[in-house]
DNA sequence: TGATCTAATATTGTCGACAATATAGGGGAA
DNA sequence: TTCCCCTATATTGTCGACAATATTAGATCA
């Protein structure tokens, strides 16, 4: 029973990157110290501080002497993001199956089976699927073992994954395929098949990729006149 | 002509960076306020956001209401990074590879024919090829294109490797073989073969990764009593 | 009318002081 | 002697105020 200690500044930090990632903060938004402070109810100093790791997971853009500003998401970026995600999650695959046991690997099976039922049930609807996808993903990056791979994964990078289904409602809008390519990945862990995990995981997510392009060329860019 | 605009807190950073880097603040040790503050001639404000700014790139660890620690490396750290750095330079291998243009490609070009006159001249001497080696991988990286990956290699992971190979005195011992490496790779790049460039890349870092891992076993883990 | 300079305002950067928490040291009981 | 508790000290977290810089609005001049 860990007791959970935090400070001022940790609580609005978390509120306000659920704030931008929910939308309530916009995109390119400007941070006003003041008015954010009045908002939580705090001072300056911790609203700061809490800034501070805002720009560290790169939610934002600071400038002295000019202030803060809400990261401006772009298809292009995301890309990017999934480029980068392809690399570090293929190397994640490839240590958890060299390095998951077997409870650990029961308990993905198990993680799996179960989104296979919700599926069902649903009718394919997307939305479970989506927080069973990070699921999915984020026991895979834990299963790698490597703290600093597990920092950058499931720490920064996948906020920013999250707002950008968020606000660009990028769910994959074939979860049965998607849960079929876990099943693949999740049975080359099991086997401990480190070079086959490795190559599934990096199609998957460059088939999420592809995803994301296809619709990049079909719609124009939503939100893209909020600038303000 | 760009004026340097830059903060109190960002200078002390800086400042801190360095002195973490070269050993000045050794390994796990405790980073008090007050002293750390008068020190650098500031108040515990902008100290406290410079240490946040620490936090980001890892180069310390903090705990609510005890205090701020310069990390402990250990060889397995290293190890883990390599790893990812695998990954992530193979990825800007292959990226640069596709987005370079012929300008940059003769630079880099010109780089490398410097650095062999270097080689020659000090008879392999390591040290020169340590930084020269930072600039020819930064090149590569700047060369992706890719801003997050940039940010994420240049940025954080090299004062990592920096503060590494100052504490533990890793160089490559091998400055011919590792030109030579570097040479393959600009070649693949100015041929434009991703594929090739990112294969050579994993090798070059593979290699390195198992210099080190030679070296671990070897030698026994160095400054490890210096905890306190 | 349009541009440029200037003054007023707003916002960020910095500081010192106080409150809350953790650490260290001494004294007492088993 | 050893362990535990309690007190004194030190350190971190938070706050409000002031200084420095940027932004805005208005006035003056071409």
């Amino acid at each position: 029973m860990s007791v959970e200690i935090t400070t001022l500044a940790n609580q609005v930090c978390e509120s306000i990157v659920k704030d931008i990632i929910d939308g309530t903060i916009g995109q390119g938004q400007k941070l006003n110290e003041p008015e954010l402070a009045k908002t939580y109810g705090i001072s300056r100093g911790p609203l700061r501080e809490a800034i501070s790791r805002l720009e560290a997971m790169r939610l934002i853009t600071r400038v002295p002497n000019v202030g803060a500003r809400v990261v401006q998401l772009s298809y292009e970026e995301l890309l990017d993001i999934y480029q980068i995600r392809e690399s570090l999650e293929g190397l994640a695959a490839r240590l958890a199956a060299q390095r998951m046991n077997s409870s650990e690997t029961q308990d993905l099976r198990q993680l799996l089976t179960s989104h296979r039922k919700h599926i069902q049930k649903t009718q394919g609807q997307s939305y479970f699927q989506q927080e069973g996808d990070v699921d999915f993903h984020y026991r895979i990056i834990q299963g790698s073992k490597n703290p600093r791979l597990i920092n950058m994964l499931a720490g920064d990078l996948y906020q920013l994954v999250r707002m950008y289904r968020y606000q660009f409602s990028v769910s994959s809008n074939r979860p049965e395929q998607a849960l079929k390519e876990h099943d693949q990945i999740c049975s080359a862990i099991e086997e401990g098949d480190a070079e086959l995990a490795e190559w599934l995981m990096k199609r998957h997510i460059n088939n999420a990729r592809n995803n994301i392009m296809r619709r990049m060329h079909t719609q124009s860019n939503p939100h893209d006149g909020d600038t303000l």
